[in-house]
DNA sequence: ATCCTCAGGATTTTCGAAAATCATTGACTC
DNA sequence: GAGTCAATGATTTTCGAAAATCCTGAGGAT
């Protein structure tokens, strides 16, 4: 047997699906591109069937759309989706966060404390921050909130809330204003987290929710800006 | 400009999504089944690639799991999922019935009363019940739940719904019990229906989340006596 | 007896081209 | 000049077969 985590037998169209999926979190394809199979097919190196796979995929979880003999497309963001997906985050991220402190252990509570560590310690950057910084800080991110709530027990609630940080990470990508609320995050991010360790459900759901709001408010801003 | 609805320029792969949800949802393809592309195909009366773009729908959806090089599989039940299944409607449903009540309009209290009316008119059978008539019912049903929560104002929170309920439909579907329930569920219907319309959310929250618990027992009794 | 190797067959996965559909252009009528 | 219609080009969608991978079981070595 080996010991090997992974011997990647994988096959083209999960290449495909995550290279796409990546263009589109990263903003290299922007909301509303029109997704030519000629041009994927080039940038993925493979012929037309793997590629076709990958999108049927990445519609079924709302990142692309898709008109009947019209192809596929970058779904669009907007302002009411943005309130949606904060609302919804809300109760469902609420929710698990509440249980994962209900039914967390020390192994959980090691976890979040060691990946709000390496949150804290990406370099900040500024304006002309380099895109792996970015990109790093935004692995990291993710992999914060995951572990606050991966205690939960519920793998449906966890996969609802994946997918809910997936699409609110596209809006946060969009934004310039991204950089300067990174400062406030932090504060906002340790606060979190102390109520979580302190076992305190209310507070950090509290504090959850405070966090949400906030970042929802300065993506509003930034989307009436651009008079999306 | 064409007044009907849909000239239906639809595609294969389509047809092949919700044929092969269909018979998932029904029962006909069962839990760990393997789906070979021969048979789909036979039965799609279509090539691969279609019933290709149909599998990896069904499988974001999670209707369908994929092991790499080794196939599609229809989704396993469990009780453990089951569980996670009913406390997650509960939660979301829950939510969704709340707001519904809190915005709705008469026009949303119409549809419920509507749905309700056509739910309760599905002639009552028995054991031997034609499987059209169920199939009806399940329709029936579907629709009276998706009415109840219509008026929510929140898509993604109907999406999330709109799953929940299709797996919960699937644990259903496999249960004997199944009959043997409706005519509980009859009233406990009517209890969610006349609680929200007289707009009282917590008491309608309530009446829906002990529906769902009822049925999660009695599907956890038969899921224990056959071992699964 | 147990384990390993390796054909043979079954199945999935991918390809490249054909068929079907949509968007655009330009001629033609009213 | 506005609107209709057909032909053309671009793109999606589907096909049928080739390539890659996995499963099974027989044969041989330890």
């Amino acid at each position: 047997m080996s010991i090997l985590p992974k011997p990647a037998a994988r096959t083209l169209a999960s290449d495909a699906y995550e290279r796409i999926r990546a263009e589109i979190q990263t903003g290299r394809f922007r909301p509303g591109d029109r997704l030519r199979f000629a041009e994927l097919q080039a940038l993925c190196a493979m012929s037309v069937t793997p590629v076709r796979e990958a999108l049927a995929r990445l519609t079924a979880e709302g990142f692309t759309s898709l008109d009947d003999h019209r192809g596929y497309s970058v779904a669009q963001l907007s302002l009411s989706e943005l309130r949606d997906i904060t609302a919804n985050r809300k109760l469902c991220e609420g929710e698990a966060l509440r249980l994962s402190i209900e039914r967390g252990d020390a192994q959980w509570e090691a976890a979040v404390i060691a990946a709000h560590h390496l949150l804290v310690r990406v370099p900040q950057g500024r304006e002309d921050m380099p895109s792996a910084i970015r990109d790093d800080w935004d692995a990291r991110h993710a992999a914060f909130h995951r572990a606050l709530i991966a205690a939960c027990g519920s793998p449906i609630l966890l996969d609802t809330c994946g997918r809910l940080f997936a699409h609110a990470d596209r809006y946060r990508r969009v934004s310039v204003s991204l950089l300067m609320s990174h400062r406030d995050a932090e504060a906002e991010h340790r606060l979190i987290m102390e109520k979580a360790l302190a076992r305190d459900g209310a507070a950090a759901v509290a504090a959850l929710h405070a966090h949400y709001e906030k970042t929802a408010e300065t993506l509003e801003a930034f989307f009436d800006g651009q008079g999306n």
